[in-house]
DNA sequence: ACTGCCGGGAT
DNA sequence: ATCCCGGCAGT
C-alpha cells in the first residue's frame, strides 16, 4: 500500500516538473512575436503537442507505475515505463523531441526502425535500458545526480554540463552574439533549462534516450532556422558519435543534440542481423544490364543469386583458402546470356578474352 | 562437344 | 586501341 502512496507522490512531483517546464517554455515563446506567422504557428503547434505529450506521458507514467516494479510482468514489459519517461523529462529536447515522439511518426522519412525497435526486438538491450531503472526509489536516489543545462531553443536541445557553457551556446548559436558579448541582458537563461541527469542513465542509455528527440530529425538547427541536410547530419553524427568517450559517466556532454543516434542504432541492428544493407546492392551497382528478352533474364536472375561478384560487393576479398570453382561451375557471359544474346556479353567475352564481368 | 581465354592478326 | 578469331586446354 505504501507503494501506491509513493506512486502518487512521485507522479505529483513529475506533474509539477512538467508545469514548471511548460511555464518556462511559454515564457520564451512570448519572445517569438517577431517570427514569421508560419514559424510561430509551428511553435504553437509543437507546444500544443508537447502539452498533450506531457499529459499522455504522465498518464503513461501513472499506468506503468501501477504495475509493481517487482512483478515479472513489469520486468517483461516493453512498453514505456517510468524510467523512459524520466529520460524524456530529463534529457530530451522539448519541442524537438515532442514533434517526433507521438504525432509525427507518419512524417518520418528516416527508414530506421521506430523508437521501440531496439527494445522490442532485442531483449538484452531491453534489460540494459530498463535494468537500472526498475529498482525502487531508494536505489534510484543512491545514484549520482548531476545538474546539467539543456538548450530549449526550437529543435536544438543541446546539453551542456555547465551554466556558462550553455549560455555561451545560446549566445553564439541562437542569439547570434559573440562568445563574451554581454549585450544579451541575461536573455540566454530563457533558452535553456536546468535538468537533473542521472549519471548512470547517461552512461547506459544515451542512445535510446535520444530516439524521440531525433524523430524531429532531418533538420539541423542553426540560429533557429532549419536546414534539411542529411549528409551533413550523417557526417556530423559520425564524427560526434565516434568522439563520445564511452564509460565516462558524463561523457563531456557538449555533444550536439542533433547527433543522430538512430544512425548508430541502425548500424547496430545491421550488425545484429548480419544482413547486407539493401543500399549496398542497389541496381546501379550491379554491372549487369537487364536484358529485354525473358529467357536470358531468367538466367540472369538466377545467376545474380549465385554470382560470386555479388558477394564481393559486400565482403572483403577472401584470402587463399577460397574454393576455386571448377570449370563446370563457372558462369561467364556466354553461359549466362547464351550465344543468341552475344551482344549482351562483356567486351572481353565477345573478343574471346578473359571475362571481366563475372570474375572468379 | 562445349567452354574459357591466350596469342596473335587486322584495322 | 579496338576488334576479331584460330586454336589450345579443361571439363
Amino acid at each position: 500500500m505504501s507503494l501506491i502512496t509513493q506512486i502518487r507522490n512521485r507522479s505529483a512531483t513529475l506533474m509539477k516538473k512538467f508545469k514548471n517546464r511548460r511555464s518556462k517554455r511559454q515564457h520564451w515563446q512570448s519572445g517569438l512575436d517577431g517570427l514569421e506567422p508560419e514559424d510561430k504557428e509551428n511553435n504553437v503547434r509543437s507546444n500544443m503537442e508537447v502539452e498533450l505529450e506531457d499529459e499522455s506521458i504522465a498518464a503513461l507514467a501513472l499506468t506503468s507505475l501501477s504495475c509493481s516494479p517487482v512483478s515479472p510482468q513489469f520486468q517483461g514489459s516493453k512498453e514505456l515505463s517510468i524510467p523512459v519517461f524520466y529520460q524524456d523529462n530529463l534529457l530530451l529536447s522539448t519541442s524537438a523531441s515532442s514533434s517526433g515522439f507521438s504525432s509525427n511518426h507518419s512524417e518520418r522519412s528516416d527508414p530506421s526502425p521506430p523508437f521501440t525497435h531496439l527494445s522490442a526486438s532485442d531483449p538484452s538491450s531491453t534489460g540494459m535500458m530498463f535494468g537500472p531503472f526498475v529498482k525502487d526509489e531508494e536505489i534510484e536516489e543512491e545514484k549520482q545526480i548531476k545538474t546539467m543545462y539543456k538548450c530549449t531553443w526550437k529543435k536544438c536541445g543541446k546539453i551542456c554540463s555547465t551554466n556558462s557553457s550553455i549560455e555561451a551556446h545560446v549566445r553564439t548559436q541562437h542569439l547570434g552574439l559573440k562568445e563574451n558579448d554581454s549585450g544579451s541582458d541575461g536573455e540566454e537563461e530563457f533558452y535553456y533549462t536546468e535538468i537533473e541527469v542521472n549519471v548512470d542513465a547517461v552512461a547506459q542509455g544515451i542512445s535510446d534516450m535520444y530516439i524521440p528527440s531525433h524523430q524531429a530529425d532531418s533538420y539541423m538547427s542553426i540560429n533557429g532556422s532549419t536546414i534539411p541536410d542529411h549528409d551533413y547530419q550523417k557526417k556530423e553524427s559520425k564524427l560526434l558519435v565516434s568522439s563520445v568517450p564511452s564509460g565516462t559517466g558524463l561523457f563531456h556532454i557538449q555533444y550536439d543534440s542533433q547527433v543522430n543516434i538512430p544512425q548508430m542504432k541502425r548500424s547496430i541492428s545491421l550488425q545484429n542481423n548480419n544482413t547486407i544493407p539493401t543500399f549496398s546492392s542497389s541496381p546501379t551497382s550491379t554491372p549487369i544490364r537487364m536484358p529485354a528478352r525473358p529467357s536470358p533474364q531468367e538466367r540472369l536472375q538466377q545467376h545474380q543469386a549465385q554470382s560470386p561478384k555479388n558477394h564481393m560487393l559486400s565482403s572483403p576479398p577472401k584470402s587463399s583458402g577460397v574454393h576455386k570453382k571448377s570449370r563446370s561451375e563457372v558462369r561467364k557471359c556466354r553461359k549466362v546470356y547464351g550465344m543468341e544474346n552475344r551482344d549482351m556479353w562483356c567486351t572481353q567475352c565477345k573478343w574471346k578474352k578473359a571475362c571481366t564481368r563475372f570474375l572468379d
